[in-house]
DNA sequence: GAAACGTGGCA
DNA sequence: TTGCCAAGTTT
């Protein structure tokens, strides 16, 4: 029952992927960098983004010392570009406030903008090995199928903190090392859509499976809507006019980017009221 | 707690 | 083709 935490961390050690963020003296600042990446966005479209962005920004006050119009270029899209936004402003503060150097204390990284609890925690714990219970949506899934014996986590919730403290080793290594492996498991094993159930480690312990595998009986998440025609896209053509152009971008020039004029108004104050667009003269150009 | 916030790949 | 999913955070 407690070889639970064992068996993850020892198929973690057989069976972990060689990622960037896990060479050694890959530094705290890379860290920091790539969980912003990750943010609701896969690993195979973060890998050559982050490595642009540490030869060119290799310390916090490095990107700290440029625009932040710079950092929302760089990030391309990767999407959600406001993180790009926020870890700028979050090197601004590391470089003013902690001499250069990523906090590795949780409340200080929560003070940081757009660091939450999942963000603060995995920075604590895998670029300085402290004991902190990390949760994500892999986590999330891991413990409701093999611990709760659901096919799916329910609505996020500050208990789940609870719940994978309560699974925590003491170990601080084998602690880091345990977030590390469910993650590990919930990315390649325990996976959303097809769980590869043959290829276990928690097979023989798993609380879903010895329940006979039910189906989710929870409240259903929220279906995400449409893409193509929604403000989002809107926003994203905007953006990357204002990306690509290196002088203000005039309103006649938006007006080839999308034909609905209120809808395009929506998206450029949209963008303006959150920083990611400045109006110039004759135009509008990137922070 | 719900909704907003990008983009791309896969079944 | 459509819907789901992807290392979340903010308001």
């Amino acid at each position: 029952m407690h070889d639970f935490a064992a068996t993850v961390v020892a198929w973690y050690h057989a069976n972990r992927r060689d990622l960037p963020w896990r060479r050694d003296g890959f530094t705290p600042w890379g860290t920091l960098v790539s969980e912003f990446m990750l943010q609701q966005t896969p690993v195979s479209r973060v890998i050559p983004r982050l490595e642009e962005w540490l030869t060119r920004w290799p310390t916090p006050a490095d990107l700290a010392a440029v625009p932040p119009g710079e950092a929302v270029r760089a990030w391309k899209s990767l999407g959600y570009p406001r993180r790009a936004l926020w870890l700028h402003s979050a090197a601004v503060a590391i470089t003013e406030r902690h001499g250069g150097v990523v906090p590795e204390d949780v409340d200080a990284l929560l003070a940081l903008p757009g660091i939450g609890d999942y963000t603060a925690r995995a920075v604590a714990v895998f670029a300085y090995g402290n004991r902190h219970p990390v949760v994500d949506t892999n986590i999330r899934r891991v413990i409701a199928r093999a611990v709760d014996g659901q096919a799916e986590p329910g609505p996020p919730s500050r208990r789940d903190l609870t719940a994978m403290e309560a699974l925590l080793p003491e170990d601080r290594p084998a602690s880091a090392a345990f977030n590390a492996g469910m993650m590990e498991l919930g990315a390649i094993v325990c996976v959303a859509r097809t769980p590869r159930c043959d290829e276990c480690p928690l097979a023989a312990q798993c609380a879903w499976r010895r329940a006979g595998y039910p189906p989710y009986e929870g409240p259903r998440k929220a279906t995400q809507k449409r893409y193509e025609g929604s403000d989002r896209q809107v926003r994203g053509r905007i953006l990357a006019e204002l990306r690509a152009a290196h002088v203000p971008v005039t309103d006649a020039e938006l007006e080839g980017v999308w034909p609905d004029a209120a809808q395009r108004d929506r998206a450029l104050a949209g963008l303006l009221a959150d920083g990611l667009a400045v109006a110039a003269e004759g135009g509008y150009t990137l922070p």
